[in-house]
This record gives C-alpha cells, structure tokens and sequence, in this order.
DNA sequence: CCAAAAGTGTTGGTCGTACACCCATGC
DNA sequence: GCATGGGTGTACGACCAACACTTTTGG
C-alpha cells in the first residue's frame, strides 16, 4: 500500500515506544526493517494512519495485530516532522508511550508469537544504551528513521511522569494483586537507580493509600524465599 | 490553496495559542474566522503544514506573517487527530503553545495592526471563560474546530510546567531587567491564583540566583509610587 | 504624613533522606 | 541457623505556608 509514497503529499504515522519491566529492567519492544529503508536495522513499530482513524485508533489496531494483548497503556509522546526524517518522503509521524506488563508477553515470546525483539535499556535518557538478547549492544544513533531520539524523549517522560502520576502502576502484572516490592522495582527500573525501601513505601502509601486510591487485600504473596509480602490492589479505573 | 480539500488525503496543520500576561491577567489571541466552516466563529490561528517545511517551521512563518515579532517562545502542545474535527475534511492539527511578552503586542493593537482579538482567560482548565475586550464572554464550546479542547489542555500544560521549568520568565518584557514582583504577577495571572510574596521571592531564588541562573543588576525599577525594585535578569539564553 | 509597592524575618509543619532495626519464610 | 526479602521506626535537615514586620518612594 505504501511501498512507494506519492510525491507532493504528506504522510502519517504513528510509531509505538512499548515498555514493559522484567528482572528489574526497563525493557523497549523493536522490530528489524524488513524492506528498503534502512533494512536490517532496528525501529520502532509503526503504522501510517488511515483515513478513517485517529491516531489512536491506529495504534490500536497495530497493536491488536501485532500483541494479542488486552489493557495495554497509551500515551501520546510527541510528534516528530523534520522534512527529511523519512527518505521515502512526506511523513511526519506522532509517537506513543505503550506499557504492557511483563506477563502479558513472557509467554507469548517463549513461544516466538511475537515479531519484535527486546532490549534492555541503560543509561541516561541522553546516552542510551539498548542491549538485545543475543547480545547486541545499539546506541540512539544505530536505529532506523529518528527513532534514537524518539526513545531518549519517552524515557525521559517516563521517568518525569512516574513520581506524580500513575504510569508506574501500569507495569504491574496484576493491579490488583501487587506488593510494594514489586512496585518498588518498576520505580528503579524507569528510574535507572536505587531507591530507599522505606522512604519509598511511605511515599506511595501517603499518596495512595492515604487517599482510597489503593487499598490492601487479603491475600498474601509468596514467592521463593523470604517473609511473604502484603498485596494492594489499584482502585477504580 | 486549501479552500476545498482533496478527498483521500489527509492534511497537517499547525494551530497556535498565543499567550501573554497583561495587567496581572493571562491572555489569549484569538482570530475571528471568515471562510466556511465555523465562518464567524473564534479559533486559534492555524495554517496548514506545507511539504517543505517542519510543523515548527509552519508554526514560526505564520507568526512571522501576523505578527512581527521577534523572540517568541514556542513549545509543542499535543497532537488532535480526531476524525471529524475538521468538516472539510480529514486534518490532523499539531498545537502549539506561543509566549509573547506584554509589551511587543502592545503598540501593534494600538495601531490595529494585528488580525487578532484579545480575550483574558479565566476558570479552571476544565471551564474556561474567555473574556473579549469589547466584553464578549466565550466558553470552550463556542469556539471553532475542538479549540476549546486544546485550549483547556495548554493552560493545563502551562500551569503544570510554571513551577519547575523556566517558561515563566517568557512573558517578561525584558528578560534582562524585571523585578521579582512582575514575575510574581505572571506566575499569579498563569496560576490564577495569590501567592505569598516572601515565600516567591525565597523559591525563585533559591532556584535561580543560588544556582547561577538569575543575577542582580544594578539597575533598579521606577514605576509609579512604592519603593524602586532590584532588577534581576536572566543568564545564558 | 499616608498609601503603595518592595523587601526581610520568624515560626511551625510537612516532606525527603539516611539509616538502624524487627519479622517471616525457604533452604 | 542464616540468608533473603518484607516491613517498621526514628531522627535530622530541607523545604513550604502563613504571617508580621521594615524600607523606600510618590503624592
């Protein structure tokens, strides 16, 4: 369909910065370019918006086709329009922030129905590291299109945004079943550095507990080793 | 050139939402729209993103046409891509927020050389009330296009960025001599709300001066009556 | 002298940070 | 028992809100 884009009109796409946290780790969701733009190389999912859709709505149904995954989080990041950042021609494109909790993708890799790669991502939002699982070490500059930049801006906001809003909880396997450990390890995982056990579960517990937001359960967690953990749940959403 | 839209094609406009504080009030230029869709109606002022040209690009030709003003601030807004937000056809509209300082609109309105109006904002970001000066009163919904949505959402943005980033210091008629109180007074007018005098004075400069940012002149204000006021100015722009 | 605007000081509470300490479980 | 992860308590400094106060000008 957009093999080959028609001179003297303009594009738009949507490309998606999925996230998920695993083992402690910020993780980012790419696919290798199949066709001639910078084939072989490393991008953001994408998709150009239809005429009869929103950009939402196009990343939606991208990631319905591509993630057999329900109650994924969406955010609008930013929109990139530099003449020249598409050599095939016109198209500007509005990049979204998607976080899917790991467990919703775990198995869905362990039995490859996935087609995209993950990387773990390091370093500071402005000299990004992104590590594959084979081994393979990318840097911003490595990856097709603008997308290096586009992932410096979405961890950046990321990380801006987890302190005062509730993206955080959106890495959590089950909100409604989650110890402030679990929660604990997402915050450093966006954040890239440690946090102190106590100040941080007085924090979220002022914040949330304190105002109805999240409420304890009954239930207890019980991992491997250790004290078994006290589970919350997120309320109304 | 846009006055009838092809069909099966998707077109990109920038709208842009130029803001200054004046007399202690946040304002927002609107111009009134004579072609028809919405004919008669107010709107942000808007052009549509050319080929050759970035949406930031677009967005500092059409103040240039308008306006001629050097030293604007623009930062990106969000993106609205709705289906049927515009009634000629399928646009996608990236908004800009724009600051202009007071004093570099001043004489261009007294001289009537500008296609705007003016309309002071007041309300919660969710009920806007606009305020024309022949003493119109608008509201989010009279406005053209989803206007009243991006409005709601840049004095939203605005407010959210005031505190800790240094788009304050935009609305100021000199950025190399003002006094702590106007910048109080554009804080007040964005914020819609008082603010402790001491307390103001204590953060901007523990945030600014303690680091370097902001310097003493030896300069000194001379307004009507009231003690003359240390003028401040801003470094490393 | 008085009003008005600029600028300073004090005080009490809240919040972030660092750190020391107890609890329950698997091995 | 002991390593491991869960959970609590305290103490100090920084920061924020409220409020009272002094200083310098124009009229």
């Amino acid at each position: 369909m957009h093999d080959s884009l028609k001179e003297g009109q303009l594009y738009v796409t949507v490309d998606m910065m999925i996230l998920t946290v695993r083992e402690g780790k910020l993780n980012l969701l790419l696919s290798q370019r199949k066709d001639k733009p910078y084939a072989g190389q490393w991008a953001l999912p994408g998709r150009f918006v239809g005429l009869d859709e929103s950009a939402e709505t196009t990343v939606h149904k991208l990631l319905e086709e591509m993630l057999p995954v329900k109650d994924a989080f969406l955010e609008q990041l930013y929109t990139f329009s530099e003449v020249n950042r598409d050599p095939r021609g016109r198209v500007i494109s509005t990049a979204y922030l998607v976080i899917i909790p790991w467990n919703r993708l775990e198995t869905l890799f362990e039995e490859a129905r996935i087609p995209f790669s993950r990387f773990e991502i390091s370093g500071e939002a402005d000299w990004l590291r992104l590590k594959g699982t084979d081994g393979t070490i990318l840097t911003g500059g490595d990856l097709a299109f603008d997308h290096g930049r586009i992932i410096g801006t979405g961890v950046q906001r990321l990380q801006g945004k987890i302190d005062y809003t509730e993206v955080g909880f959106r890495f959590l396997n089950d909100r409604n079943a989650f110890s402030l450990g679990e929660l604990q390890t997402v915050f450093e995982a966006v954040l890239g550095k440690q946090l102190d056990k106590s100040n941080f579960r007085r924090t979220i517990k002022a914040r949330y507990e304190d105002t109805g937001k999240m409420t304890l359960t009954d239930r207890e967690g019980r991992k491997s080793r250790g004290r078994p953990s006290l589970l919350y749940q997120l309320k109304g959403e």
